[in-house]
DNA sequence: ACACCAAATGTAGTAAAATTACAACTTGAA
DNA sequence: TTCAAGTTGTAATTTTACTACATTTGGTGT
């Protein structure tokens, strides 16, 4: 609860000299929390156990602590929301806004996901013989950015974009292998039916996408992202951020899982990247 | 400034045992201003002075100062900062500390935009002929996101992986073409000469990647995006998403400029989308 | 390998700040 | 007026932070 407020809100309940630190601190409260006790007393022309008693009727341990729930009242305290891109908004505007969104979501992304399912499904993988990632649309890029991640780990990934060999390729699925399937409203029919012909032929199968959609039901396990999506804009956005993210938790949780040494195995992944870059100055 | 990304930015400039201090501090924020320079240095397992050192580090005044700073950090107006994932992190602390992460990232990548480039280019995509997206590794996948995302709009937009494919797509281009180079570090050769492919047949060439860069000087806009990346996890994580996000802006730029009538466009394109998909009940 | 320097860290003493205990007021009712 | 409850201030105490200086560490050149 904001300590500036409930200065206010006190005030009547204030004695005289109280008061008087009340007006001072109100007055100025930058001033305030850079100031000793002393200063604050001689400001408001009061004794500093004045001051002090003053803090503790706040609920604060004393004037140290005060100043810090101050400091934190003073702190520019607005947290991202979600703000819909207006028609006459400037380039300023709408970038702000879209960033600000982005984040926003991420937020609720990361309240709304199960980590218990995050660990399940990282032991998945780390077991998995033959792992796939497949979505359309929008979520195909996504898909495309996991396999960009998953290939560095040298286990077998398989990444399609077309629709007919991501079914052929679920048709040849065996036990051990992992299908991931990435869908934000979970609703697209031709996904649903390759998660079912994924488990038939034995694949587990991991949904990212909503709860309780036709997708979900159909999936082994779900890793479900409640993210508000603007609909203003007709395209998916901040949905594919939150699966992205999604991915680089699972992608981490891999690499923890696999130790120390395979970290090694990935720097030298990177390291071969330097032939076809242009060299930085100093390294 | 956020202080508690200062910290995490200056890491590296840190000595040993201030390097002790700023893991206790990072590790558990809220005790830290809830402690003495005592307690801090015993938790530290460093001397009173070294905590004292820290702070001044840090351009605050001392110890108490210091503390309001990160109460101040703490309070909900910028709570995300870039914490490194620890190899003995559990589930639930990876998660977080990813999302958290990304978040931050995106908080420095949106200062580091500059709206009057975005303004720029946003003209220059709507009045372009045809529009390229190109990228190669992990920014590939961005480039497929824009493709799915301009695609929308029923302008000409091309997109390939495949390095050969990008270089004849270059040569055919004429006068009024766009094309976006996406690339975190900019140190790509074979994106770099595809920027000098472009330019020599006449297209405009912007660059979604970092200022000073071999390939930001080969572009004629340069979108510069600062993103902190963890190079612990030898994988580009927070740029790609960086990236997606201002390519959010562009495609929203886009339709802003367009006007509503365009909007209607986009709906329609959507609306094209339901008979792919289960009915959701109620709509 | 050694000496030497600079940077880093710690020790111990000092100064400042906050808190406590208690004394001296003020105010209003009997 | 007098007493009691509440308020405020003074002075001593305790806690906290800071400074000056000593010691250690790590690196560099001979």
């Amino acid at each position: 609860m904001n300590i500036l407020e409930k200065i206010t809100q006190n005030q009547a309940a204030f004695s005289k000299s109280e008061k008087k630190v009340a007006e001072v601190i109100l007055a100025n409260p930058q001033t305030a929390i850079h100031s000793s006790i002393a200063t604050l007393a001689k400001m408001s022309d009061v004794s500093e156990p004045t001051v002090n008693r003053f803090c503790r009727r706040l609920d604060t341990k004393g004037f140290p602590d005060f100043k810090l729930h101050l400091a934190q009242s003073l702190a520019n305290g607005t947290p991202y929301v979600n703000r819909h891109v207006d028609e006459n908004d400037s380039p300023d505007e709408y970038t702000n806004k879209i960033f600000e969104s982005t984040m926003a979501s991420l937020e609720v992304a990361r309240q709304s996901v199960d980590v218990n399912v995050v660990n399940r499904v990282v032991d998945l993988l780390t077991q998995a013989q033959k792992i796939s990632f497949f979505g359309l649309g929008a979520s195909a890029s996504v898909a495309h950015d996991a396999l960009n991640k998953f290939f560095r780990f040298n286990v077998p990934v398989v990444y399609f974009e077309d629709i007919l060999m991501q079914r052929m390729s679920c048709m040849n699925c065996s036990a051990g292998d992992v299908v991931v399937l990435i869908s934000h409203t979970g609703r697209t029919k031709s996904l649903v039916e390759i998660a079912q012909i994924a488990r038939m032929n034995d694949a587990t199968v991991v949904g990212i996408t909503s709860a309780d959609s036709p997708l979900a039901q159909e999936c082994s396990y779900v890793l479900s992202l409640e993210v508000p999506e603007d609909t203003d804009m007709y395209m998916p956005m901040a949905s594919r951020i939150a699966q992205l993210t999604l991915i680089d938790v699972l992608a981490t949780g891999f690499t923890l899982r696999r130790g120390n040494k395979f970290r090694e195995n990935l720097k030298r992944v990177k390291d071969t990247l330097r032939g076809s870059r242009y060299e930085k100055r100093g390294d």
